[in-house]
DNA sequence: TTGTATGCGTTATCAA
DNA sequence: TTGATAACGCATACAA
């Protein structure tokens, strides 16, 4: 015969037995289930309130298959960025009283492929996934092909299988270019932190991330309407550190013909470009123009305003969740959403030095 | 008798029949306990991998009581402060195989409450807690009666029974006032998000969040020390967005000796003071002088930039999610640590205008 | 080393 | 409406 020991905890057979009713009818009328008499189900929840009872959630779980809770899978919660988006899911996930199981991945495909395997032994309902890479997504669709519905946030990988929410920012940042352009600048460098599987970028190359995929076709795109060339030495990778930023400022300014505007891809890189901007006496705008592609509080009170694309973060946790609960909750899924960011002009973008209005 | 369908996933008697062993051998096999023949490990592993069997985290949590996973319980993760915090705990919760499941509370003690109850329902193995309240913490407690640990971040609680990790704020804040005086200031306000429960501050009074309570003592003492006169009309509470902002500044500046400087409670509250007082024309330092007691990266980049105390929120995350495992893993707990923040002087600081060197 | 039989704390099924 | 009991998927005590 085998015993074993219980973890201590008072179970619904204690509560049962205080109310001096079968375990069965105490479970019904603590799960709210069956049909229970008003009699019975004053009992029960009299003796659970004295005992204290509180239901064993992984037990029911094991029992129902739902876990109410769902994962989430981010590259760097430190980012604002992300932060309000997660703050959005969140909230979204509370209403309807789902837990949240943050995975941070510090966008590693290894710690991402990870994450997923274990959320899913976790039994998670749901994913809600912001991938590492466009192309290695295979851990991704298994999720989904074993009946766990995922739901893309803010990138997209390169099957067009699953659901996605994200931000239609191609449209912007060819905005912002032309906008640039219309100020004089002809020379336009886009720095992101993205490191670059090859050595060095070609236009028209496979980028691992949709979001940066968007942004250099959207920069492409406008230099082409305005017939200027597109020199792939003012697209530069890997800005990760301020380090890195500091080199790759460099190499920009040591080039033949520098650039007259920078192009950060997010607030981060931007914290880091104008760091370094100032510490090489580069003046914004007069000496350099600045945009940077994710707008933050801070972007209005620095000198000078930084002109920047609002993207509305809180939004797309809030749609992204939303598109997940309606998969989870059995309504028909199939949902690519699009969120328009918005240019934000400030004054950080002046003509080019000696930039005449002839020029145009 | 009850016959009942599975969930359609495989499980491991699936895994055993195709190996052809027992169940046991099997659970064995994939679990690594008990004694398994290395041949037998072998037809299991096989057998699994052919399955694309996953073990259910679920049910062997039941049997084990152990979930690998943590409850983090925050009022705002979109404060980029909390975000350092919370990726310090996700980096130590990854490196111990933990998952971290995320409640965010809005700073509402209500929903405070719902978060432990429901996350000790689904069995965390520990707590992590930046309480809303100081004074309001049954539930808290009890958690830790149920035998699951917790260890306290960023703030306290009235009752010193728990583990907490936190940031030694008293201090830096007095200093922060000394050098404010120092400067020639003698009117000093201090601004603050945290909602006030009665309608007007006092001295000494019990404030319902163990940091803010900190730096309302810090800042006293540095006064008193110096011998200047308290004044409860300079403290103010509710500064939770930009239009509350915008009253109480107008509030602070139609005193009869209005503040010369402003010291902020956080980032955010920095952020919308900041703007409040750009739009009302007001500059630092020259018309007055701001502290903030968050420091941010945008912090050097503001014109001017701004003085502010820098808290290592990275270590406090990593140093709480240490504690917590410490005492998750059995060994002893009783930890209450205390990080330093430190004081970065920059350019928001200046005597108050009109003050020559004769007055001090 | 292996297989059998329970046990974990729920929910679900059946007969009463 | 009720109670007895199987089932969920795994871990484990015990006998073989």
């Amino acid at each position: 015969m085998a015993r074993r020991q219980g973890t201590g905890e008072v179970t619904i057979s204690d509560v049962a037995r205080r109310a001096g009713v079968s375990k069965a009818q105490a479970a019904r009328a603590m799960g709210g289930y069956g049909s229970v008499s008003s009699e019975v189900k004053q009992l029960v929840m009299q003796a659970a309130q004295e005992l204290r009872y509180r239901p064993n959630a992984l037990a029911r779980s094991i029992n129902t298959g739902k876990s109410q809770s769902i994962g989430v899978v981010v590259g760097d919660v430190e980012n604002p960025y992300f932060g309000q988006v997660i703050r959005g899911i969140s909230d979204v996930a509370r209403h309807h009283d789902y837990d949240v199981v943050l995975a941070n991945t510090g966008e590693s495909l290894q710690d991402e492929e990870k994450a997923v395997k274990v959320l899913l032994d976790k039994r998670v309902d749901g994913l809600l996934i912001c991938p590492t890479s466009r192309s290695a997504h295979s851990h991704i669709l298994d999720a989904e092909r074993a009946g766990r519905p995922v739901v893309l946030f803010d990138r997209d990988i390169s099957v067009p299988a699953l659901d996605v929410v994200q931000m239609s920012i191609a449209e912007v940042t060819s905005q912002v270019i032309d906008s640039l352009i219309d100020a004089g600048h002809r020379r336009i460098a886009y720095i992101s932190t993205l490191k670059l599987s090859t050595r060095k970028f070609v236009p028209g190359q496979e980028l691992d991330l949709s979001t940066v995929t968007q942004r250099v076709d959207g920069i492409c795109l406008a230099l082409k309407r305005s017939g200027i060339e597109i020199d792939p030495g003012l697209f530069r990778f890997g800005a990760t550190d301020r380090e890195a930023m500091q080199q790759l400022v460099e190499e920009l300014m040591h080039l033949s013909s520098p650039p007259t505007a920078l192009v950060a891809s997010d607030s981060l890189v931007a914290l880091d470009l104008l760091s370094v901007l100032r510490r090489r006496d580069l003046r914004v705008p007069t000496d350099i123009s600045v945009v940077m592609l994710d707008d933050q509080p801070w972007a209005e009170l620095v000198e000078p305003p930084i002109t920047s694309v609002f993207q509305p973060a809180y939004d797309l946790g809030e749609q992204a969740a939303g598109a997940l609960f309606e998969r989870i909750e059995g309504t028909t899924g199939g949902r690519r959403i699009w969120l328009t960011p918005n240019l934000v002009h400030r004054s950080s973008v002046a003509p080019p030095p000696g930039w005449r209005e002839l020029d145009r």
